[in-house]
DNA sequence: ATCGTGGAGCGTATTACTTCA
DNA sequence: GGTGAAGTAATACGCTCCACG
């Protein structure tokens, strides 16, 4: 970069850049030359250690290279710009690097939860599927009329523990269990909540919508699916 | 105390020139 | 040898700060 051209970094031609500039009109520069290796030494290493320099200062380095102040002054000046110019380079390196870290990072979690969603789909056609069979199951029971306890009234004795109830539920499954238990069995099962504890501690949504048993009813995948893909800011990514 | 002014220094954009591949 | 890109000294201009009257 600093190759010096035809100009060693002699003092003597330290000098005749000296001398060439003198010689320079205001307007033209066409003897423009530029300073030599030691100037540039020496410009550096004060520079390393103050990018800005004291008028006295200035006045002395000029005098030791063989320049005038004005020179010295906007030799800094360059230098400073210069050394912005990389800075923002740098800048924009680290930048760049943390957001490739942080779109990757994203795209595994959208991974994530789009199999979660589709886990979430299984557990409704499931729930649905049980839901059915349970209505199928009561009519049964009705038609023989082993029991005349309505459903509530079952839950209540499953909740007391009554033997028969229990014993029908082993029979049955599902089918005599009111929603919400349903729905907490499944998600046990589904999710082996007690197996992995961890799941239990993950953020969760701040509304609630997963967690509360009372918004299960209303959970639907695909109006989760349409939440999630519908004018947010992850839009951009997709 | 307040205001106007001029000089110094700085940042930024640009020019003019040099060097090199 | 011609040429374009990159580097750099220097200039132009606008801005801020500060001393001074």
């Amino acid at each position: 970069m600093l190759d010096g051209g035809e100009y060693s970094s002699s003092a003597a031609m330290a000098a005749e850049c000296f001398t060439s500039f003198n010689s320079l009109s205001k307007k033209s520069s066409k003897n423009k030359r530029r300073f030599s290796d030691e100037q540039i030494r020496s410009l550096e290493i004060i520079f390393e250690s103050e990018s800005k320099l004291e008028p006295r200062k200035k006045l002395q380095l000029a005098r030791e290279l063989g320049l005038q102040p004005r020179q010295v002054a906007i030799w800094f000046q360059n230098r400073r710009a210069r050394w912005k110019s990389k800075q923002l380079e740098r800048d924009y390196s680290i930048l760049r690097a943390n957001y490739n870290t942080l779109a990757s990072q994203f795209g595994t979690l959208k991974k994530e939860k789009q199999s979660l969603v589709t886990q979430l789909q299984k557990l409704n056609e499931l729930l649905e599927k049980s839901r059915e069979d349970s209505q199928c199951c009561t009519k049964e029971v009705a038609e023989n009329n082993i029991d005349s306890k309505s459903d509530n009234e079952k839950i209540k004795d499953e909740f007391e523990g009554n033997p028969s109830v229990s014993l029908e539920r082993s029979e049955h499954g599902f089918g005599v269990l009111s929603d919400d238990d349903n729905r907490s069995s499944i998600k046990a099962e589904y999710f082996r909540l007690d197996e992995e504890p961890d799941l239990q501690n993950t953020v969760e949504p701040a509304d609630d919508s997963l967690t509360s048993p009372e918004n299960w009813g209303s959970l639907d995948s695909n109006d989760l699916y349409e939440q999630s893909s519908s004018s947010q800011w992850w839009d951009f990514w997709s």
